[in-house]
DNA sequence: CAAAGATACGGAGGCACCCTCCGCTTCACA
DNA sequence: TGTGAAGCGGAGGGTGCCTCCGTATCTTTG
Protein backbone atom coordinates (compact mmCIF):
# COMPACT_ATOMS: atom_id res chain seq x y z
CA UNK A 1 0.00 0.00 0.00
CA UNK A 2 1.65 3.42 -1.33
CA UNK A 3 0.47 6.97 -0.52
CA UNK A 4 -0.20 8.40 -3.65
CA UNK A 5 -0.03 12.32 -4.05
CA UNK A 6 -3.57 13.24 -5.49
CA UNK A 7 -5.01 10.30 -3.07
CA UNK A 8 -6.30 12.79 -1.17
CA UNK A 9 -7.56 11.74 2.51
CA UNK A 10 -11.51 13.12 2.99
CA UNK A 11 -11.02 12.09 6.75
CA UNK A 12 -9.10 15.46 8.01
CA UNK A 13 -6.25 16.87 5.57
CA UNK A 14 -2.59 15.55 5.86
CA UNK A 15 0.18 17.23 4.99
CA UNK A 16 2.07 15.74 1.98
CA UNK A 17 5.44 14.38 3.56
CA UNK A 18 8.16 16.16 3.21
CA UNK A 19 10.07 15.03 -0.28
CA UNK A 20 13.76 15.59 1.88
CA UNK A 21 12.54 13.48 4.56
CA UNK A 22 10.91 11.04 1.82
CA UNK A 23 14.30 11.02 -0.13
CA UNK A 24 16.82 10.52 2.56
CA UNK A 25 14.41 8.09 3.96
CA UNK A 26 15.30 6.05 0.90
CA UNK A 27 18.58 7.31 0.51
CA UNK A 28 19.34 5.82 3.84
CA UNK A 29 17.67 2.26 3.21
CA UNK A 30 19.95 1.87 0.13
CA UNK A 31 22.53 2.71 2.66
CA UNK A 32 22.30 0.54 4.56
CA UNK A 33 21.50 -2.47 2.45
CA UNK A 34 24.71 -1.77 0.86
CA UNK A 35 26.63 -1.51 4.58
CA UNK A 36 24.92 -4.85 6.33
CA UNK A 37 25.06 -6.50 3.28
CA UNK A 38 28.56 -5.99 3.60
CA UNK A 39 29.72 -6.00 7.42
CA UNK A 40 26.49 -7.86 8.37
CA UNK A 41 23.65 -6.56 11.44
CA UNK A 42 26.41 -5.02 13.65
CA UNK A 43 27.80 -2.54 11.24
CA UNK A 44 28.35 0.66 12.09
CA UNK A 45 24.84 3.06 11.77
CA UNK A 46 27.86 6.07 11.50
CA UNK A 47 28.72 4.80 8.43
CA UNK A 48 25.34 4.11 7.08
CA UNK A 49 24.49 7.53 7.94
CA UNK A 50 27.75 9.04 6.21
CA UNK A 51 27.27 6.88 2.83
CA UNK A 52 23.67 8.35 2.61
CA UNK A 53 25.28 11.75 3.12
CA UNK A 54 23.31 12.22 5.85
CA UNK A 55 23.62 13.03 9.97
CA UNK A 56 23.30 10.47 12.05
CA UNK A 57 20.62 12.30 13.67
CA UNK A 58 18.34 12.14 10.64
CA UNK A 59 19.22 8.10 10.55
CA UNK A 60 17.52 7.43 13.71
CA UNK A 61 14.84 9.70 13.52
CA UNK A 62 13.70 7.51 10.77
CA UNK A 63 14.59 4.49 12.11
CA UNK A 64 14.93 4.87 15.94
CA UNK A 65 16.23 1.33 16.57
CA UNK A 66 19.10 -0.55 14.84
CA UNK A 67 16.80 -2.91 14.42
CA UNK A 68 13.86 -0.80 12.46
CA UNK A 69 16.70 -0.06 10.04
CA UNK A 70 17.32 -3.97 10.00
CA UNK A 71 14.20 -4.54 9.67
CA UNK A 72 13.32 -2.76 6.88
CA UNK A 73 15.58 -3.39 4.64
CA UNK A 74 15.11 -7.20 5.22
CA UNK A 75 11.25 -7.50 5.45
CA UNK A 76 11.04 -7.63 1.69
CA UNK A 77 13.46 -10.16 1.07
CA UNK A 78 11.74 -12.47 3.79
CA UNK A 79 8.41 -12.01 1.98
CA UNK A 80 9.98 -13.19 -1.76
CA UNK A 81 11.36 -15.88 0.13
CA UNK A 82 8.05 -17.08 1.18
CA UNK A 83 6.34 -16.37 -1.80
CA UNK A 84 8.41 -18.57 -3.11
CA UNK A 85 6.15 -21.06 -2.23
CA UNK A 86 3.47 -20.27 -4.30
CA UNK A 87 5.62 -21.50 -7.52
CA UNK A 88 6.13 -24.91 -5.97
CA UNK A 89 2.45 -25.56 -4.55
CA UNK A 90 1.71 -27.11 -7.95
CA UNK A 91 4.24 -29.75 -7.96
CA UNK A 92 4.00 -33.58 -8.15
CA UNK A 93 6.27 -34.76 -5.95
CA UNK A 94 5.32 -32.46 -2.37
CA UNK A 95 8.68 -33.95 -0.76
CA UNK A 96 10.21 -32.87 -3.57
CA UNK A 97 8.71 -29.32 -3.36
CA UNK A 98 9.80 -29.00 0.13
CA UNK A 99 13.48 -30.27 -0.86
CA UNK A 100 13.40 -27.37 -3.42
CA UNK A 101 11.85 -24.86 -1.16
CA UNK A 102 14.44 -25.36 1.16
CA UNK A 103 16.88 -25.40 -1.16
CA UNK A 104 15.73 -21.87 -2.67
CA UNK A 105 16.71 -20.64 1.11
CA UNK A 106 20.07 -21.92 0.68
CA UNK A 107 20.38 -19.64 -2.47
CA UNK A 108 18.92 -16.86 -1.24
CA UNK A 109 21.68 -16.48 1.98
CA UNK A 110 24.10 -17.18 -0.37
CA UNK A 111 23.26 -14.36 -2.32
CA UNK A 112 22.12 -11.89 0.07
CA UNK A 113 25.03 -11.49 2.55
CA UNK A 114 22.66 -10.11 5.77
CA UNK A 115 20.35 -12.51 4.94
CA UNK A 116 21.16 -14.96 7.22
CA UNK A 117 21.46 -12.98 10.75
CA UNK A 118 17.77 -11.83 9.22
CA UNK A 119 17.13 -15.14 9.62
CA UNK A 120 19.18 -15.81 12.59
CA UNK A 121 16.61 -12.73 14.63
CA UNK A 122 13.81 -14.84 13.85
CA UNK A 123 15.29 -17.21 16.70
CA UNK A 124 16.55 -14.67 18.94
CA UNK A 125 14.95 -11.91 19.44
CA UNK A 126 11.56 -10.28 19.69
CA UNK A 127 11.55 -7.95 17.24
CA UNK A 128 8.61 -6.65 14.42
CA UNK A 129 10.62 -8.42 11.93
CA UNK A 130 11.10 -12.12 13.95
CA UNK A 131 7.76 -11.97 14.49
CA UNK A 132 7.05 -11.13 10.89
CA UNK A 133 9.25 -14.01 9.61
CA UNK A 134 8.75 -16.08 12.17
CA UNK A 135 5.29 -16.53 10.59
CA UNK A 136 5.68 -15.97 6.99
CA UNK A 137 8.35 -18.55 7.32
CA UNK A 138 6.40 -20.77 9.47
CA UNK A 139 3.19 -20.68 7.51
CA UNK A 140 5.15 -21.52 3.75
CA UNK A 141 6.76 -24.17 5.31
CA UNK A 142 3.63 -25.37 7.14
CA UNK A 143 1.84 -25.37 4.01
CA UNK A 144 4.84 -27.46 1.90
CA UNK A 145 5.26 -30.03 5.24
CA UNK A 146 1.25 -30.27 5.20
CA UNK A 147 1.34 -30.90 1.64
CA UNK A 148 3.45 -34.22 2.15
CA UNK A 149 2.01 -35.40 5.40
CA UNK A 150 -1.19 -35.80 3.96
CA UNK A 151 0.02 -37.64 1.07
CA UNK A 152 1.59 -40.01 3.35
CA UNK A 153 4.91 -39.27 2.20
CA UNK A 154 6.04 -37.34 5.14
CA UNK A 155 6.30 -38.45 9.06
CA UNK A 156 4.50 -36.02 10.98
CA UNK A 157 5.69 -35.25 14.19
CA UNK A 158 8.09 -32.36 12.57
CA UNK A 159 6.40 -28.70 13.06
CA UNK A 160 7.35 -26.17 10.60
CA UNK A 161 9.27 -24.27 13.95
CA UNK A 162 11.68 -26.98 13.81
CA UNK A 163 12.34 -27.55 10.21
CA UNK A 164 12.89 -23.54 10.14
CA UNK A 165 15.36 -23.65 13.10
CA UNK A 166 17.18 -26.22 11.20
CA UNK A 167 17.59 -24.35 8.46
CA UNK A 168 18.51 -21.27 9.88
CA UNK A 169 21.26 -22.74 11.85
CA UNK A 170 22.48 -24.52 9.20
CA UNK A 171 22.64 -21.34 7.28
CA UNK A 172 24.02 -19.47 9.99
CA UNK A 173 27.85 -21.02 9.34
CA UNK A 174 27.99 -19.33 6.21
CA UNK A 175 31.02 -18.23 6.28
CA UNK A 176 33.22 -20.90 5.59
CA UNK A 177 34.62 -22.20 2.08
CA UNK A 178 32.32 -24.34 1.03
CA UNK A 179 29.02 -24.11 3.42
CA UNK A 180 26.56 -24.27 0.65
CA UNK A 181 27.76 -27.64 -0.77
CA UNK A 182 27.97 -28.94 2.72
CA UNK A 183 24.43 -27.37 3.65
CA UNK A 184 22.69 -28.53 0.57
CA UNK A 185 24.44 -32.24 1.37
CA UNK A 186 22.84 -31.71 4.98
CA UNK A 187 19.62 -30.54 3.93
CA UNK A 188 19.25 -33.59 1.68
CA UNK A 189 20.02 -36.30 4.60
CA UNK A 190 17.63 -34.12 6.48
CA UNK A 191 14.39 -34.39 4.02
CA UNK A 192 15.61 -38.48 3.36
CA UNK A 193 15.11 -38.56 7.31
CA UNK A 194 12.11 -37.12 7.55
CA UNK A 195 10.65 -39.23 4.34
CA UNK A 196 8.29 -41.82 5.42
CA UNK A 197 10.76 -44.89 3.61
CA UNK A 198 8.30 -47.12 1.09
CA UNK A 199 9.94 -50.97 0.58
CA UNK A 200 9.88 -50.05 -3.28
CA UNK A 201 12.22 -46.44 -2.23
CA UNK A 202 14.55 -48.04 0.59
CA UNK A 203 17.43 -47.31 -1.20
CA UNK A 204 19.70 -44.93 -0.15
CA UNK A 205 18.37 -41.18 -1.80
CA UNK A 206 21.16 -38.65 -2.20
CA UNK A 207 21.29 -35.84 -4.43
CA UNK A 208 24.47 -35.25 -5.19
CA UNK A 209 26.86 -37.09 -3.41
CA UNK A 210 29.89 -34.39 -3.09
CA UNK A 211 32.72 -36.76 -3.27
CA UNK A 212 31.86 -40.37 -2.85
CA UNK A 213 34.27 -40.29 0.10
CA UNK A 214 34.47 -37.06 1.76
CA UNK A 215 37.38 -35.90 3.02
CA UNK A 216 38.10 -36.50 6.58
CA UNK A 217 40.35 -34.74 8.51
CA UNK A 218 41.01 -31.27 7.11
CA UNK B 1 51.06 -30.41 31.52
CA UNK B 2 51.31 -28.17 34.73
CA UNK B 3 54.10 -26.78 36.34
CA UNK B 4 55.01 -27.66 39.84
CA UNK B 5 56.89 -25.32 42.36
CA UNK B 6 60.28 -27.91 42.86
CA UNK B 7 60.28 -29.41 39.24
CA UNK B 8 63.51 -28.02 38.45
CA UNK B 9 64.58 -27.22 34.57
CA UNK B 10 68.07 -28.31 34.62
CA UNK B 11 68.24 -26.16 31.56
CA UNK B 12 69.11 -22.22 32.30
CA UNK B 13 67.38 -22.05 35.19
CA UNK B 14 64.08 -20.20 34.46
CA UNK B 15 62.11 -17.28 36.95
CA UNK B 16 59.32 -18.96 39.31
CA UNK B 17 56.65 -17.21 38.16
CA UNK B 18 55.37 -14.33 40.57
CA UNK B 19 52.52 -15.10 42.53
CA UNK B 20 50.61 -12.26 42.05
CA UNK B 21 50.98 -13.51 38.38
CA UNK B 22 49.58 -16.67 38.68
CA UNK B 23 46.49 -15.68 41.40
CA UNK B 24 44.95 -13.11 38.72
CA UNK B 25 45.14 -15.11 35.84
CA UNK B 26 43.07 -17.63 37.94
CA UNK B 27 40.99 -14.72 39.00
CA UNK B 28 40.32 -13.58 35.42
CA UNK B 29 39.73 -16.91 34.34
CA UNK B 30 37.21 -17.23 37.15
CA UNK B 31 35.61 -14.61 36.50
CA UNK B 32 35.30 -14.69 32.78
CA UNK B 33 33.87 -18.11 33.16
CA UNK B 34 30.99 -16.33 35.05
CA UNK B 35 30.75 -13.38 32.53
CA UNK B 36 30.58 -15.37 29.78
CA UNK B 37 27.97 -17.93 30.64
CA UNK B 38 26.09 -15.22 31.68
CA UNK B 39 26.43 -12.69 28.55
CA UNK B 40 27.37 -14.90 26.32
CA UNK B 41 30.62 -13.86 24.13
CA UNK B 42 30.52 -10.38 24.21
CA UNK B 43 30.62 -9.69 27.69
CA UNK B 44 32.61 -6.21 28.21
CA UNK B 45 36.05 -7.44 29.36
CA UNK B 46 35.71 -4.73 31.64
CA UNK B 47 33.19 -6.56 33.54
CA UNK B 48 35.37 -8.79 33.72
CA UNK B 49 38.18 -7.51 34.94
CA UNK B 50 36.02 -5.47 37.86
CA UNK B 51 34.82 -8.57 38.99
CA UNK B 52 38.00 -10.14 38.95
CA UNK B 53 39.04 -7.41 41.25
CA UNK B 54 42.00 -6.43 38.81
CA UNK B 55 42.48 -3.86 36.69
CA UNK B 56 41.61 -3.72 32.65
CA UNK B 57 45.37 -3.56 32.22
CA UNK B 58 45.94 -6.99 33.91
CA UNK B 59 43.41 -8.56 31.92
CA UNK B 60 44.90 -7.64 28.62
CA UNK B 61 48.55 -8.67 29.97
CA UNK B 62 47.29 -12.09 30.80
CA UNK B 63 45.15 -12.59 27.83
CA UNK B 64 46.15 -10.20 24.82
CA UNK B 65 42.67 -10.50 23.00
CA UNK B 66 38.89 -11.33 23.70
CA UNK B 67 39.60 -14.55 21.75
CA UNK B 68 42.37 -15.72 23.85
CA UNK B 69 40.64 -15.25 27.39
CA UNK B 70 37.30 -16.95 25.38
CA UNK B 71 39.72 -19.98 24.13
CA UNK B 72 41.22 -20.81 27.87
CA UNK B 73 37.65 -20.47 29.39
CA UNK B 74 36.11 -23.13 26.88
CA UNK B 75 39.27 -25.35 25.93
CA UNK B 76 38.50 -27.48 28.66
CA UNK B 77 34.85 -27.94 27.84
CA UNK B 78 35.33 -28.60 24.72
CA UNK B 79 38.14 -31.34 24.94
CA UNK B 80 35.66 -32.95 27.71
CA UNK B 81 33.20 -32.83 25.08
CA UNK B 82 35.47 -34.64 22.64
CA UNK B 83 36.08 -37.34 25.45
CA UNK B 84 32.76 -38.48 25.31
CA UNK B 85 33.70 -40.54 22.20
CA UNK B 86 35.67 -42.66 24.43
CA UNK B 87 32.77 -43.84 26.60
CA UNK B 88 30.47 -44.81 23.07
CA UNK B 89 33.25 -46.50 21.44
CA UNK B 90 32.06 -50.12 22.74
CA UNK B 91 28.64 -49.11 21.84
CA UNK B 92 27.10 -52.42 20.07
CA UNK B 93 24.85 -50.12 17.48
CA UNK B 94 27.45 -47.77 16.25
CA UNK B 95 24.48 -45.75 14.60
CA UNK B 96 23.33 -45.56 18.16
CA UNK B 97 26.74 -44.65 19.45
CA UNK B 98 26.36 -41.38 17.13
CA UNK B 99 22.99 -40.19 18.27
CA UNK B 100 23.75 -40.74 21.80
CA UNK B 101 27.19 -38.64 20.90
CA UNK B 102 25.44 -36.18 19.17
CA UNK B 103 22.73 -35.79 22.19
CA UNK B 104 25.02 -35.41 24.47
CA UNK B 105 26.49 -32.43 23.21
CA UNK B 106 22.95 -30.50 23.32
CA UNK B 107 23.33 -31.70 26.52
CA UNK B 108 25.95 -30.00 26.95
CA UNK B 109 25.29 -26.53 24.96
CA UNK B 110 22.28 -26.51 27.37
CA UNK B 111 23.91 -26.76 30.38
CA UNK B 112 27.49 -24.49 29.90
CA UNK B 113 25.85 -21.13 28.00
CA UNK B 114 28.33 -19.96 26.32
CA UNK B 115 29.55 -23.21 24.91
CA UNK B 116 27.29 -22.53 21.38
CA UNK B 117 29.12 -19.42 21.37
CA UNK B 118 32.63 -21.37 21.52
CA UNK B 119 31.05 -23.86 19.11
CA UNK B 120 30.11 -21.13 16.26
CA UNK B 121 33.99 -19.87 16.38
CA UNK B 122 34.60 -23.16 14.81
CA UNK B 123 33.26 -21.99 11.42
CA UNK B 124 33.55 -18.41 11.76
CA UNK B 125 36.95 -17.23 13.03
CA UNK B 126 40.41 -18.70 12.76
CA UNK B 127 40.85 -18.47 16.39
CA UNK B 128 43.53 -21.12 17.95
CA UNK B 129 40.07 -22.44 19.83
CA UNK B 130 38.81 -22.57 16.53
CA UNK B 131 41.52 -25.35 15.03
CA UNK B 132 41.38 -27.01 17.95
CA UNK B 133 38.11 -27.69 18.59
CA UNK B 134 37.49 -28.12 14.76
CA UNK B 135 40.06 -30.94 15.09
CA UNK B 136 38.89 -32.28 18.22
CA UNK B 137 35.39 -32.45 16.92
CA UNK B 138 35.92 -33.45 13.82
CA UNK B 139 38.07 -36.48 15.08
CA UNK B 140 35.52 -37.41 17.11
CA UNK B 141 32.70 -37.36 15.06
CA UNK B 142 34.80 -39.03 12.40
CA UNK B 143 35.78 -42.61 14.25
CA UNK B 144 32.02 -42.65 15.44
CA UNK B 145 30.84 -41.93 11.93
CA UNK B 146 33.70 -44.37 10.35
CA UNK B 147 32.40 -46.95 12.27
CA UNK B 148 28.95 -46.77 11.62
CA UNK B 149 30.38 -46.58 7.96
CA UNK B 150 31.88 -49.35 7.92
CA UNK B 151 29.48 -51.51 9.75
CA UNK B 152 27.41 -50.80 6.49
CA UNK B 153 24.56 -48.77 8.30
CA UNK B 154 25.28 -45.39 7.40
CA UNK B 155 25.80 -43.49 3.91
CA UNK B 156 29.35 -42.32 3.33
CA UNK B 157 28.84 -39.44 1.95
CA UNK B 158 28.76 -37.21 4.87
CA UNK B 159 31.84 -35.37 6.15
CA UNK B 160 32.18 -35.52 10.07
CA UNK B 161 32.73 -31.14 9.35
CA UNK B 162 29.62 -31.65 7.67
CA UNK B 163 27.33 -32.97 10.36
CA UNK B 164 29.84 -30.98 13.12
CA UNK B 165 27.90 -28.00 10.95
CA UNK B 166 24.86 -29.03 11.43
CA UNK B 167 25.10 -30.00 14.89
CA UNK B 168 26.59 -26.42 15.93
CA UNK B 169 24.05 -24.67 13.68
CA UNK B 170 21.32 -26.55 15.11
CA UNK B 171 22.54 -25.24 18.78
CA UNK B 172 22.93 -22.24 17.86
CA UNK B 173 19.75 -21.17 17.79
CA UNK B 174 19.44 -22.12 21.86
CA UNK B 175 17.62 -19.25 22.99
CA UNK B 176 14.34 -19.81 22.50
CA UNK B 177 12.02 -22.02 24.62
CA UNK B 178 11.50 -25.35 23.58
CA UNK B 179 14.89 -25.33 21.56
CA UNK B 180 16.28 -28.24 23.39
CA UNK B 181 13.18 -30.87 22.32
CA UNK B 182 13.44 -28.98 18.73
CA UNK B 183 16.68 -29.79 18.41
CA UNK B 184 16.39 -33.53 19.56
CA UNK B 185 13.94 -34.07 17.44
CA UNK B 186 15.77 -32.57 14.19
CA UNK B 187 19.14 -34.93 15.42
CA UNK B 188 16.51 -37.82 15.34
CA UNK B 189 15.28 -37.24 12.08
CA UNK B 190 19.03 -36.43 10.92
CA UNK B 191 20.08 -39.94 12.39
CA UNK B 192 17.06 -41.58 10.05
CA UNK B 193 18.45 -40.07 6.98
CA UNK B 194 21.79 -40.61 7.60
CA UNK B 195 20.82 -44.18 8.14
CA UNK B 196 21.08 -46.67 5.11
CA UNK B 197 17.57 -48.62 5.32
CA UNK B 198 17.34 -52.22 5.29
CA UNK B 199 14.23 -53.50 4.10
CA UNK B 200 13.52 -55.00 7.63
CA UNK B 201 13.83 -51.60 8.98
CA UNK B 202 12.36 -50.00 6.79
CA UNK B 203 9.50 -48.34 9.41
CA UNK B 204 10.21 -44.45 10.66
CA UNK B 205 12.15 -44.70 13.42
CA UNK B 206 11.43 -41.98 16.12
CA UNK B 207 12.99 -42.05 19.07
CA UNK B 208 9.96 -39.92 21.35
CA UNK B 209 7.35 -38.22 18.86
CA UNK B 210 7.40 -34.74 20.87
CA UNK B 211 3.67 -34.64 20.35
CA UNK B 212 2.05 -37.18 17.98
CA UNK B 213 0.87 -33.65 15.87
CA UNK B 214 3.12 -30.99 16.59
CA UNK B 215 1.75 -27.39 16.94
CA UNK B 216 1.36 -25.48 13.38
CA UNK B 217 0.82 -21.81 13.40
CA UNK B 218 2.07 -20.75 16.58
C1' DC C 1 67.29 -9.43 55.94
C1' DA C 2 67.97 -5.86 52.64
C1' DA C 3 68.96 -4.32 48.21
C1' DA C 4 68.33 -4.88 43.25
C1' DG C 5 66.18 -6.06 39.37
C1' DA C 6 62.68 -8.20 37.03
C1' DT C 7 57.97 -8.56 36.57
C1' DA C 8 53.35 -7.32 36.99
C1' DC C 9 49.82 -3.93 38.34
C1' DG C 10 46.31 -0.36 37.50
C1' DG C 11 43.96 2.91 35.28
C1' DA C 12 44.32 7.20 32.53
C1' DG C 13 43.73 8.26 27.88
C1' DG C 14 42.81 7.94 22.90
C1' DC C 15 39.65 5.92 19.80
C1' DA C 16 35.21 4.19 17.87
C1' DC C 17 30.57 3.70 18.19
C1' DC C 18 26.00 4.37 20.33
C1' DC C 19 22.17 7.30 20.83
C1' DT C 20 19.92 11.92 22.41
C1' DC C 21 18.92 16.52 22.15
C1' DC C 22 18.19 20.94 20.27
C1' DG C 23 19.18 25.23 17.51
C1' DC C 24 18.93 26.02 12.70
C1' DT C 25 17.16 25.08 7.92
C1' DT C 26 13.91 23.87 4.55
C1' DC C 27 9.70 22.69 2.92
C1' DA C 28 4.39 22.58 2.09
C1' DC C 29 0.72 25.25 2.16
C1' DA C 30 -1.90 29.31 1.88
C1' DT D 1 6.05 35.11 -0.41
C1' DG D 2 5.32 34.47 4.47
C1' DT D 3 5.06 31.18 8.17
C1' DG D 4 5.12 27.45 11.23
C1' DA D 5 5.54 22.55 11.07
C1' DA D 6 8.71 19.13 9.87
C1' DG D 7 13.12 17.75 9.24
C1' DC D 8 18.17 18.33 9.46
C1' DG D 9 22.90 17.85 11.34
C1' DG D 10 26.19 17.10 14.52
C1' DA D 11 27.85 18.23 19.22
C1' DG D 12 28.01 15.80 23.35
C1' DG D 13 27.65 12.40 27.01
C1' DG D 14 27.97 7.51 27.68
C1' DT D 15 30.14 2.87 27.19
C1' DG D 16 33.48 -0.32 25.73
C1' DC D 17 38.00 -1.48 23.47
C1' DC D 18 42.80 -1.57 23.90
C1' DT D 19 47.59 0.68 24.79
C1' DC D 20 51.02 2.64 27.45
C1' DC D 21 53.81 3.67 31.23
C1' DG D 22 54.75 5.30 36.04
C1' DT D 23 54.42 2.77 40.23
C1' DA D 24 54.15 -1.24 43.25
C1' DT D 25 55.33 -5.85 44.37
C1' DC D 26 57.64 -10.00 44.05
C1' DT D 27 61.87 -13.15 43.49
C1' DT D 28 66.49 -13.58 43.80
C1' DT D 29 70.94 -12.65 45.34
C1' DG D 30 74.38 -11.27 48.60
Amino acid sequence: MIYIAGMDDHADQIRKPRADAVRNRERVLEAAKTVFNAGGPEASLEAVAKRAGVGIGTLYRHFPTREDLFEAVYRREVEQLSELVEHLRSAKDPVDALRRWLRSAVEFVATKKGMSAALALTFQSSSELAAFSTDRLTKAIGSLLDRAVAAGQMRADISPEDLLRALIGMCYMHDQPGWQSSVLRMLDVFVDGLRIQTAAKAKVRSAKPAKPSAKRNR
